[in-house]
DNA sequence: ATAACCGTATTAAGATGCATAGTACAGATA
DNA sequence: TATCTGTACTATGCATCTTAATACGGTTAT
């Protein structure tokens, strides 16, 4: 479920709150649904419980997961968090668009691999 | 030319490779001019001259810049590497897209934003 | 020649962020 | 009551970034 990648040479805690938004955000993990313990997880990953305790942290404070003393921590209604996932997606895409215009890649150019990507199978 | 964001979290080094990657890709500073001295530079930014010592390192690295001892540093040609740059955004454009496809954003939401991006009238 | 400028190298110190280790407390549950 | 949960705190080690000071080799203008 989730791996951490030693040669990333991103933080452990950022790639563990990247992958459980990505699961969150998929479906993988439903509603209130309970994610292992932090120091389940962090047995299992053979890290340090403070570096779960953080990613957990974080991941309360961006609304992905809540946690009850005593209880757990659990999905939240991620309804919202789609919406806001896809609008990001755009803006990058419009980012794109203006750095691509910056060094004079063409529109033509551009569409193609656009039209290229969508047109793909799915593997899944 | 240069500005450093102390509010970024990135290296200050880092972020003048990046700056001088913009300015020499896109033409501003031409071939075999020549850069400002590591001191002069180091002064006028109010840094340490090592942290503009790294940064001219990595250029020459990454063949943006040369440097000749007693002399300067100096831009090198950069056909090679405008090409480089815009094969890098088309697959960041292709990343995105499987990106977008993956968490349900469909073409047309996609495409929209593109031909909208590069509708724009050019401000400068 | 010599002073003033260039790039380059080295060593030492401080600051910061990340991860670990150990301990402790509060609440839930079987 | 024992065992699980989240949470908090301090201390330590480590890597990276940045600064500081000094030094060396090469170029250039006076």
């Amino acid at each position: 479920m989730i791996v951490i990648d030693y040669k990333d040479r991103r933080p452990i805690y950022e790639q563990i709150v990247e992958r459980f938004q990505e699961l969150i955000l998929k479906g993988v993990l439903e509603a209130d649904s309970q994610l292992p313990s932090v120091r389940n997880l962090a047995m299992e990953l053979s890290i340090n419980p403070n570096t779960i305790q953080k990613a957990y942290s974080e991941l309360e404070r961006q609304g992905y997961i809540y946690s009850v003393m005593g209880k757990g921590s659990f999905i939240a209604v991620t309804d919202r968090l789609i919406k806001k996932k896809k609008e990001e997606i755009l803006d990058a895409a419009s980012q794109l668009v203006k750095l691509a215009k910056e060094y004079g890649v063409t529109k033509d150019e551009f569409t193609r691999v656009i039209i290229e990507g969508f047109k793909e199978e799915y593997d899944d």
